[in-house]
DNA sequence: GCTAACGCATAAAACGATTTATGACAATGG
DNA sequence: CCATTGTCATAAATCGTTTTATGCGTTAGC
């Protein structure tokens, strides 16, 4: 006996009624059984009748109700994302937006390109976050050092790629990242056949992967050159004021540097400016780099060089990566997405 | 007969086992139609029972399956967010990013408050993928005018809300928006009060409502001052290169303007770039201000006065809107968010 | 003392798919 | 002619909830 009869009574609210496998079985005179095989591409079923089931379920636009097909299957479709540097203690941080709605936008488009849609996943550490049951995997922009979600995650089993990796524990999940080091160097060697000789290296705070191997870099780089290495240290959410004040206490005073590196745009964009009105002419007198093209080094006058991270190409490789993993059972661990260094004005060669 | 014995062989699988209601029920020794009810506040249960089943499902960490409450509840507990000016044709538009980012971050931030998560459907203009059963309501972007997403979600009797409305069809969704006329006079003054006598509006291509609404109130403030209306319209896709030409266009020439608004950012950060190449000093020959707050308006030299839309406010509004109408049946057709506008160099009074 | 009402809890039927185990029938082999 | 094999399709169980309809005691009403 057929569970139920398929549709006479139709009900008159405004939503309308979607087609079950019940309504194409039915059409078809099959089982639900047969529809479902046929659809999913398993079990042992003619062609014909295959082909049968695939017309007919197109026909009358059928598609699979996505909960049932979660329920069951334990397949939910979804793919999250948690941009860890965009919630901190709770509150929303509405800089360094930039980069992240590009990673955002391009995972959105590959994950349904690759069958899934992308739900965006706050971080706010609490357990049950991360439910399983949400999403076939995840992934985690900059994750922090010994990040609990990503711990908790990995526990649980569930599929994780991080764009740039866990500091502490690299090996835990799979990742896509920029080869920051050499990034880092092809830019200091910029800075220095400019002319740079005493070049200041500026990292964020956040403990990510991005920060930790940049200084890391600049630190190698500057002893392999015999250059004593200076690093400071200003917090991401500082934005442009924190450069700026920056400049104010290092520019102008004994030791003052002829050339800085900014790995956060922003830094850049608030220390050239500072400079700026202290009198300095850029490149002429400092010669400034930026470690993400964000707008503001785009938008400074004079434009100021910096390496594009390729947000999207980090957010379609890490979907691309989940996607192959679970879809494929994939074992690849890392997948490096190249930088580009954009010369700007800001370096240019003095006349 | 309990439906099945909660758990004595446990699986050594790497995912572990979530508990279920059915553990719930077990653990107390009741039923699981007690837990349900207790824990949805649902029923008549004794008010002791239903804080028995509360404290045991915290203790033991229980959270009700999604897929399964979607399935038989109907209610997913998941919005959809649509931008529509993302997508275009298919393909991926880095540009305008800026403001979606900071939409999506609080639209996301709010959902979670409110208990959704929130869903990043690139729009395709496929049908099917606004399948309803996804989502229990949907935001969507700046719809163009008659936008078919919007009229297959109406169709469909799914709760929408829009971030700005649909020009064609204003009474079809609720919508949340910034009184845009009245931020346009607001700017037109500002310029006339600096000094402005012949104010040139430049506006984008996209059908929405931010643009038409804009223009119109131009055109309106323009002849209530006794003044001819100029109005240009640039594709938002050309971004700063598309202000550079239209300025290379227009300045220097015969009736050459002395005050120029341009609707969006990048639009008038590359009008400036270029109009000081050739020369002019801003604001002294040319008054500029920008129609949002976009990061090229910021960080332009000098910084050019914009409107900040606000765009958290209106991802956070758009997001409890639609929220109050699914989950209290609210009535409430429209949310009016104030903008602001930020006075920067380009429209300083001039010495 | 009998019925009605009430308070509290539950069994069982959905929701719409996937998967497992099984069956019907035709063809093949000895 | 019976047993074996293979091909194709299906019935029924299951995933974990919510909801509907029902049951069982106890108290109230007359």
């Amino acid at each position: 006996m057929p569970r139920r009869t398929p549709v006479k009574i139709d009900r008159e609210g405004s939503a309308a009624r979607r087609p079950t496998i019940h309504d194409v079985a039915a059409a078809l005179g099959v089982s639900v059984t047969t529809v479902s095989l046929a659809l999913n591409g398993k079990g042992t079923l003619s062609e014909q009748t295959r082909e049968r089931v695939i017309a007919e379920a197109a026909r009358i636009g059928y598609v699979a109700h996505p909960m049932a097909r979660g329920l069951r299957a334990g397949r939910t479709h979804v793919l999250a994302l948690s941009i860890r540097s965009l919630d901190f203690g709770g509150s929303y941080r509405p800089d360094g937006v930039d980069h992240f709605s590009r990673v955002a936008g391009a995972a959105a488009f590959t994950a349904l390109d690759r069958g899934f849609r992308l739900m965006l996943v706050p971080s706010s550490d609490e357990p049950g976050d991360e439910d399983p049951r949400w999403a076939d995997g995840y992934v985690i922009e900059d994750p922090r050092s010994n990040d609990p979600l990503v711990a908790r995650l990995v526990a649980n089993g569930v599929p994780v790629v991080t764009i740039g990796w866990d500091p502490a524990h690299k090996t835990r999940t799979a990742w896509v990242s920029n080869d920051d080091q050499s990034a880092t160097r092809q830019v200091l060697d910029l800075l220095a056949e400019r002319g740079g000789r005493d070049i200041v290296f500026v990292s964020g705070t956040e403990p990510n992967s991005w920060n930790d191997v940049s200084r890391k870099s600049y630190r190698s780089w500057a002893r392999e050159h015999g250059r004593t290495p200076r690093v400071y240290r200003l917090p991401e959410e500082g934005g442009v004021e924190a450069g700026a004040q920056l400049a104010s206490e290092i520019i102008g005073r004994p030791g003052s540097p002829d050339a800085v590196y900014c790995q956060t745009g922003r830094h850049a964009g608030g220390f050239a400016r500072r400079c700026q009105e202290m009198g300095l002419d850029i490149p002429r007198d400092l010669l400034i780099a930026a470690g993400n093209d964000a707008e503001q080094a785009r938008n400074s006058n004079p434009p100021i060089t910096a390496v594009d991270l390729g947000a999207e190409t980090l957010g379609r490789e890490a979907v691309e990566l989940l996607a192959d993993i679970i879809l494929e059972g994939s074992t690849e661990r890392s997948r490096v997405v190249s930088a580009q260094l954009i010369e700007r004005a800001s370096t240019a060669a003095r006349r």
